[in-house]
DNA sequence: CTCGTATTCCAAAGAAAACTAGAATACTGG
DNA sequence: CCAGTATTCTAGTTTTCTTTGGAATACGAG
């Protein structure tokens, strides 16, 4: 094999990784996997593709090596293969919001959905070091408003569950006396957004958390696993089961 | 529009950059222009692709963002857009060195092909920092050793240019009694370790420069455009012109 | 203005990838 | 071992991407 030959299969290996990253749904994917482990069915469902559709994607970003699998029992769960990949994603998102001007304006599309009419254009943020600190002072209660399996995959240590939807009617369940700080999936996510709004609506004190559980994982800073705390109701609920 | 459609749009227009990437010869051309800029034709030659061919796949490097044009009268000269598009190649090297098996392989093979037979398996290699010492010491003669015309697109100040192809019969250009430290485009490119190989094998003291011109440009170090230095017998040879 | 050169555009053919529904496989729990 | 469930595989259809040669365009030189 010549040196022209070898050079192009080294580069047709590479286009591999390349080619997981050029479909939507696969990108789509992929940030879901940047929450955490699951399922196929569950990611079918998150998605809205086909059970085979999905199962498909997944077998690309399987053989790009950007996802591993383990078998619990009868399922098999996706999760990223490592910490490079969501770096190699981030890093993808970032050089689009840079350069291609229809990402930003998508981007400022989608993030303006479903938030309140006249709710002000940049809320109030705190960062990774501030929230810490607040934390460590006992000051403030950290809410994480994703769907509850994403907050069973991996979450804020001590952060409580209430997913966005149903934030309305379990507003009280969050301690009273103490701001709030939400979080979500990542600078792509509008979850966080809409909920500091409607705490705001209830007259609480809250902000957003700069940052989502994507770019969490990214400092290696510590996550949790399982049920977790789901707010103050929760010994309530537990005992029922 | 819907939530949910916006969503897809966003990540649609995401996935343009990743199909940008999904193509072994547009990875091959975005790493030719890691180099520097360089004109349509050129490209082609070098990637030995037609005319036709090249420039379809420029637009779509363009149509993502990540590459921009310069029109110098009658050529058009490609460009990287910027810093974060070395960045995200170099991470998606990364990510398929690490985890795809047959990259790793197929990088071996590439890197093993045109050197000499029984050649040392690891070169000693100089850091970047080392270098500049040893540079502003006087001791050292860098030597680049791509191709001219990448020479000319961007070099490590007070570099010398000699091709590796030309090396054999130009090796007495180099200064004598002064250690040579060469370089080449990057992590996945041979001409280096073939260059000291060759000037090993003449006797010479020559060390591998660790990274490349394309790492070399994520420092942000200052390069050199232009003919420069041509190694020593340069103004007997510009003379002839 | 015209010619020559560099590049892009266009249309058609061939190749690769996506989607779908249904069959096949792998595992659990009884 | 059997039934049930989650996932993967298969095959056919449709869509998208790649390549190619030739026409069109943009520019500079004369």
């Amino acid at each position: 094999m010549g040196d022209r030959q070898k050079k192009t299969v080294l580069f047709e290996q590479l286009a591999r990784v390349g080619k997981a990253l050029g479909s939507g749904k696969r990108l789509e994917l992929l940030d879901l996997l940047a929450q955490g482990e699951r399922s196929v069915e569950h990611l079918a469902a998150a998605a809205q593709l086909g059970l085979s559709t999905t199962s498909a994607h997944l077998q690309v970003l399987k053989q790009a090596g950007l996802v591993t699998t383990r078998r619990d029992g009868t399922r098999v769960h996706y999760g990223l293969a490592g910490l490079d990949v969501i770096r190699l994603y981030e890093q993808l998102r970032n050089v689009a919001g840079e350069r291609v001007s229809d990402v930003g304006r998508a981007r400022e599309d989608y993030l303006a959905s479903g938030r309140a009419a006249g709710a002000p254009g940049e809320q109030d943020e705190v960062g990774r070091d501030e929230l810490l600190a607040r934390v460590a002072a006992g000051e403030v209660t950290v809410l994480d408003v994703r769907p509850v399996e994403e907050y069973v995959a991996a979450h804020i240590p001590g952060a409580v569950s209430i997913p966005v939807e149903e934030l309305p009617r379990r507003i009280n369940e969050l301690p009273s006396g103490q701001d709030v700080v939400a979080y979500c999936r990542g600078a792509y996510c509008v979850l966080a957004y809409e909920a500091v709004d409607l705490l705001r609506a209830a007259g609480r004190t809250a902000w957003r958390l700069h940052e989502g559980m994507l770019e969490w994982r990214l400092t290696e800073l510590p996550v949790d696993t399982g049920p977790g705390l789901v707010a103050s109701g929760v010994a309530a609920r537990l005992h029922d089961q």
